[in-house]
DNA sequence: TCCAGATTTGTAATCGGTTACAAATTTCAG
DNA sequence: CTGAAATTTGTAACCGATTACAAATCTGGA
């Protein structure tokens, strides 16, 4: 009675060609192992609930052909579909990417999948992206940045999604936020390049038109400039793309200019690196000549030369908060309050005095 | 009659509190839209099957109510999924994000959502990630690299779910594989620091036992030794995780040791660049002191003082292809054949002869 | 031994779409 | 104007799970 027979096993299942291999479906479990499918479907989802003997005799049905549940169908008549959705508007620049794995990591260890969306900052396509993560009828939302058109609020909220806004604060959002505020570290950055003593500070960064957190981060520039009573010079602003030689070509045209500046304040390190390059490739000196200071602390700003000064962004602390938050939600704990973490300003070597002139 | 009062479609809609919504189904909207649920069906999937004006009546109810598809129904009655699933062992390393995001872009493009899985270089977390790919019955899968349990192919083939691996070309999958080849390109590597006369190098690559690329190129760099007849020495040998802390540490045991090294093979540039490093706060000098050949590409590489002697890899391009063979197996074209990709040898400042001693 | 209460199991309705097939309508050649 | 072919539409049977509810079985104290 305990012995197994490997013929019968066999033999109970195939016949020669792999492809007629049909997914079995939980009925047909059921009926072979000589319980109903809820039975079947109890062993899977709520084990405890079944007789110990029947439940090893199902699971021994079960891991003999492979079986896999039809989650689609489970989602269906009413379980969770163990899915979330992220969207971000790249996962190449590894600030997006820390964040991306961390979120990651939290929903996986809760067996949660992560159905990834990637905008490439196109508002038309983010809303695409969201569009489909409704479809497939996620259990929660991570979104990231802001000011996006209110009637995909709406549309989220119509289908009671919960959700969470990462990467900024977004009032026009009616859900939790975790982030930290650009604004504040914009300026917090600016401040240390003024109280260095410079006064022509020209800036790099993203695409504001596109990418909220650039715009605040050049809000930030421009009231701090406003404020001390310093003209802004729009030849010594530049919003690029979010690559290395976009920096580069972006410091060229400041070098190139009839004056140049003695500090520049690139709102993100990948173009901070590129506008290093282009000192050190012209011979200009970094901080002697020029200072430079970046945003996000990328792992590699570290290993410039010089190392660069930047404001370290807390990526992994949002993905993972952002994804905590958003599963309490889920389990339908009480809607948890926004966040505002903190950054962390990274002194190194590229900033310095102007020197004197 | 073409005159349309707002007042009755904002009645129609709603009570108070945004809670009550529920979401509608697509009988609701068929019958509100005075048609079958069949022909909405349609006028969601096959628009040029419904007359005009039919269709556009559909469509505006299905705007007003900003109704989606349940996703899962649909696809429990047949339809696709409409999503992939991507596995990879790590995102924040920026050449899989490169491959990923290619992977994500061919797919957006076709309709397509991925599923994104992570896998941190774990066989116990991939086996389960694709078991939730299964479940979740996604239309096509990506794998990364080889080397997992041949039991984890069946689990695949038995649901009929079509497959690419790339990264890795895997004599092992029944599947297309789109990769380059790990093994030629660390001898390429290896043979450039032969060539230029050096004799005593060491390795820094990734834990060959979970990560079957870094297993080929350590094979290559014993071949080439091996080869020529140059000892192996193992203390020379260093495989360590992904970060440029572990190049760096890596790097200082080596010039700690009785007898350093005058080249140095980094499987991979995020090691070679923490090398790199090193070298510079120890003084040594790359490539007067000790020459350093990364592996990879990645774009700051260009970057580094100096800039890094590298093997550039084709991630992007594996994601494109990768992605483009899925689709076509999905779309039930016949199963494309294998691709091996080449890779390209990037001669930069960080190699060179060894000094004359 | 018997029965109330607890535990285990099965029956069948249900989730929200898709689609085969049939029915209704339109089109148009003769 | 007629009727066959083409186009549009609707009916209703699925897809494969979950779960409320009822039925069956087990447990142990009197």
């Amino acid at each position: 009675m305990k012995a197994v027979t490997f013929g019968d096993e066999e033999e109970a299942e195939t016949p020669s060609s792999a492809a007629l291999f049909k997914t079995k479906t939980i009925r047909e479990i059921a009926s072979e192992a000589g319980v109903s499918t809820a039975t079947v479907s109890r062993v899977l989802n709520n084990p405890e609930r079944v007789r110990q003997e029947r439940r090893e005799a199902v699971l021994r049905v079960i891991e003999r052909h492979d079986y896999v549940s039809h989650g689609m169908a489970g989602a269906l008549a009413g379980a969770r579909s163990m899915t979330i959705g992220v969207v971000i508007p790249t996962i190449t620049n590894s600030i997006y990417a820390a964040s991306t794995q961390a979120i990651q990591r939290v929903a996986q260890s809760e067996h949660y999948g992560v159905l990834l969306g990637v905008s490439d900052f196109a508002p038309s396509e983010e809303r695409r992206i969201i569009r489909h993560l409704i479809e497939r009828r996620v259990d929660g939302l991570i979104l990231t940045g802001g000011g996006r058109d209110s009637n995909i609020y709406r549309l989220i909220d119509r289908h009671q999604i919960p959700y969470v806004v990462t990467w900024r604060l977004d009032a026009a959002a009616n859900c939790p936020c975790v982030s930290f505020d650009n604004y504040s570290a914009g300026r917090m950055a600016m401040t240390h390049l003024l109280e260095l003593g410079h006064r022509r500070i020209g800036l790099i960064c993203g695409r504001s038109e596109v990418n909220d957190r650039a715009l605040e981060r050049r809000k930030a520039y421009e009231d701090t400039l406003s404020e001390r009573a310093i003209a802004i010079d729009p030849s010594l602003i530049f919003e690029r793309d979010f690559e290395f030689i976009e920096g580069r070509t972006a410091m060229r045209r400041m070098l190139d200019g009839p004056d140049p500046p003695t500090a520049v304040f690139a709102a993100n390190d990948i173009q901070a690196v590129g506008a290093l390059a282009e000192c050190r490739a012209a011979g200009i000196g970094v901080p002697g000549d020029i200072s430079i200071i970046g945003f996000d602390d990328l792992p590699l700003t570290e290993y410039t030369v010089p190392p660069l000064t930047t404001i370290r962004v807390p990526g992994q602390r949002m993905g993972h908060l952002a994804a905590n938050r958003l599963l309490a939600m889920i389990r339908g704990e009480p809607s948890p309050s926004s966040e505002v973490l903190p950054v962390e300003f990274i002194r190194r070597e590229s900033t310095a005095a102007p020197r004197n002139r």
